[in-house]
DNA sequence: CCATAAGCTGAGTCTGATTCCGTTTGTGTA
DNA sequence: TACACAAACGGAATCAGACTCAGCTTATGG
């Protein structure tokens, strides 16, 4: 199912095109831009679009998928040379910082952490896991508390991503994540 | 401006069946019934209800006004029984309570706290006050840090909301709102 | 150079929200 | 009680945007 064939030349440059030009329009700031206005400033037709992508949300998605593979990777190497708190605390302003890319970045995650949209589940099961490798090497560590999942995580990280557009978000945001950095470190648990 | 004129009978009587055939609906759990089935399920054509509210999204907000009006008078009784820190542990209970309610409670309120729309300005507003009251008391008292605002808080709680539709959401939004707590509970800032 | 499958186009469809104007109806007044 | 008329109403029409499809175009392997 992979290579089912190398694709055509020009249909591979329409769909670099179509990529390209949804990700400066959304790098711009404008997360809704239209279908139409994509495909036309890729110099193509929608229907174009359409051959290349499911629907407007599978265009976003592949967008920024590349985007979230490195944020997906990034927890191994930060665990190399980090105690896990220190990790999981950098991996937090990673994804502050991601989130600044712009104002469709924040959006996609948004999507990710907050929906239940099956087209990021993918995208969704990563991140989790991804949270959920530095979560255990800190519990391992003595450092975290162990009753939190990645999961868990990852929703309540949910509500950074629409600091989008409010002034001074970016403080705001990396105060949230201290919070709950804090929270983690939290050893004892409330109640059994 | 407040009261132009009080609304002609039938007038009124339309309005109110707007709103509760809105809210029904709403709790139903469809958080995206169209507008014409709200109009039609109270009885009237969707022109009556354009006439009694701007847009879709403010009957939206009609409908929750109420609730979160509960909410935000909660804090001064709570303050009133409790000591600052377990009086905010109360009132995040209730807010997952209240996202609980229905869908689209949880959706009006992830709306409140996720997004810079107009149209729930005036509640945002209204929940950040409310949260801040109980963030002062407990610094007042000593047991929560001082750094954190209530419209902060506020979007820290972004998350819990979109939990709806999870397998298992309401104890996850309280692990959630638990991390939160201890975070804040944490009194010495992490770093200057 | 050809056959032909892969691609492309863009007008048209569909789903929903919002508007607009001719008709109906409460209600204050004589 | 009857009248005048602003307030309300109904609902077809309009708009907006995502998505589809029938017919035309063009790489490309032989």
């Amino acid at each position: 199912m992979p290579a089912s064939r190398p694709l055509r030349a020009d249909a591979r440059r329409n769909r670099d095109a179509l990529l390209s030009a949804a990700r400066q329009a959304f790098l711009d700031g404008d997360a809704d831009t239209h279908v139409e206005d994509i495909a036309r400033s890729a110099g193509v037709a929608v229907g174009t679009l359409y051959r290349h992508f499911e629907t407007r949300e599978a265009l976003i998605e592949e967008v920024y998928r590349k985007e979230v593979d490195d944020l997906c990777s990034a927890p191994a190497d930060l665990l190399d040379q980090h105690a896990p708190d220190e990790a999981l605390r950098r991996f937090l302003l990673l994804l502050v910082d991601h989130a600044a890319v712009g104002k469709g970045m924040s959006l996609v995650l948004e999507s990710i952490m907050a929906t239940d949209s099956p087209v990021f589940g993918d995208a969704r099961n990563r991140m989790a896991e991804a949270l959920g490798h530095l979560l255990a090497a800190g519990n391992a560590a003595g450092t975290l508390r162990g009753d939190v999942t990645g999961s868990t995580l990852l929703r309540a990280l949910g509500g950074i991503c629409n600091l989008r557009a409010t002034e001074g978000w970016r403080d705001e945001a990396r105060q949230i994540t201290g919070l709950l950095l804090d929270g983690l470190r939290h050893i004892t648990p409330p109640r059994a």
